[in-house]
DNA sequence: ACCACGCAGTCAGGTCCGTTGCAGGTTGTC
DNA sequence: GACAACCTGCAACGGACCTGACTGCGTGGT
């Protein structure tokens, strides 16, 4: 089940958000405006996805996820944007794994992208690779030790814990960790599996992550 | 190599799309509407893998999915639902191990979810001949017991395997090792032959690799 | 405005290992 | 026994990978 945050200041924008998502099996948490958001919605609050207008009356939105953020709230974001805002940089802030819905909206589609971006954003479950990540506070925990991961650390890291026993190709993790279909040199990957393999020694990781020559990594 | 079928009606995605697939290394077979589709990506068509927009002129992508598996099509499916689109229960047809997609997309992103499905949807063969070839980890299992192999290894006795109980020539041998036409000498493939004899019986597999004089070799 | 800091990405050099073919021994066939 | 086909061990090559250090960028604090 997932617990889904919301800031919203329209009573009705909530109420149909609210009955839509409890009629999908999701668990709701309100915020009315900015202050309740950063009060209700943080790092400890359980949410996994946030739902933040970018029109609240004593803040904006993308304002409110900056603060959420630095407050180490990292669940994915979806932006409620009104019809006849200004667009520019709408598309800026998709980065990060974000991303908007213009109002008015169908409410199936913002259950969709709530439901993709979730998606995206799951911790892998700790039974298939003996390590816990945790994308809300950027981590790998192996019982009581815990070692904090960069972004993309946590992304490629992920991606290949995902496939935990199998092999994943140096392309499909790249596009995995790169999402925006980024160029990236070659050899970036190969520092980053360096930096996890360092940061997984510090915690006693029980797993390897082995280099399978000529197609990609895998972890054991 | 993968075989990629792909419906969509908007000419711009289908180029994206069989522009990245392509280079990727995959094949792509095109349809621009339902009827097509059920004409070029039925149950004979080779197909591994559907990415099937919903948003069709003539017909629901989801319909054509539910056509194509009446017809015995069982190819894992990827949706590709339109921004603006209603989505009534879009959720629903996630079963079956199928996936969708939101436009628009990052082509990255389509591109993991379709190696993601097609490796899903290919279980190891267990095979004739008691050995597991699992080409996702590059490696043999038979029981628990394992083996890494390497690329070229691999390549040369899924052939051999895939044939067990025939003779496979040594031209033959050579033709699916070896693919792009390289000359290779002939006293290399013994070598290989040797090394996979080797790895063989490191997990006492049940089989020989016998060698048919002036012919080629064999699996029993 | 400035600086300190952390992250992303790149580079250069070194190391490792998959691939290949050689040399010499062994087996099978006539 | 003679010859060819095959087996075995080994060593060279080259590309893939590892490593450590460096640059540039953005952020947050002073």
């Amino acid at each position: 089940m997932t617990v889904v945050g919301i800031c919203e200041d329209d009573p009705d924008v909530r109420r149909v958000l609210t009955d839509a998502l409890k009629m999908n099996g999701h668990r709701v948490v309100i915020a009315r405006n900015g202050r309740e958001a950063v009060e209700n919605l943080g790092r400890h609050s359980g949410v996994d996805v946030l739902v933040l207008d970018i029109g609240l009356p004593d803040a904006d939105g993308r304002d409110v996820c900056q603060a959420l953020r630095s407050g180490g709230q990292h669940a994915p974001a979806l932006f409620l944007t009104a019809f006849d805002a200004v667009h520019d940089r709408v598309s800026g802030f998709r980065s990060g794994g974000d991303d908007y819905v213009v109002k008015p909206f169908a409410i199936a589609e913002v259950l969709v992208r709530i439901e993709s971006l979730v998606r995206r954003s799951r911790p892998v479950p700790a039974s298939t690779s003996g390590l816990a990540l945790d994308p809300e506070r950027l981590s790998v925990r192996v019982g009581d030790r815990e070692v904090a991961l960069t972004p993309t650390e946590f992304r490629l890291l992920g991606a290949i814990a995902a496939e935990a026993g199998n092999v994943v190709r140096r392309r499909t993790a790249v596009a995995a960790a790169w999402p925006d279909g980024a160029i990236v040199n070659e050899n970036t990957i190969d520092s980053y599996v360096r930096r996890i393999r360092v940061k997984l020694a510090t915690i006693d990781a029980p797993v390897e992550l082995t280099t399978v020559r000529g197609v990609g990594f895998s972890l054991r």
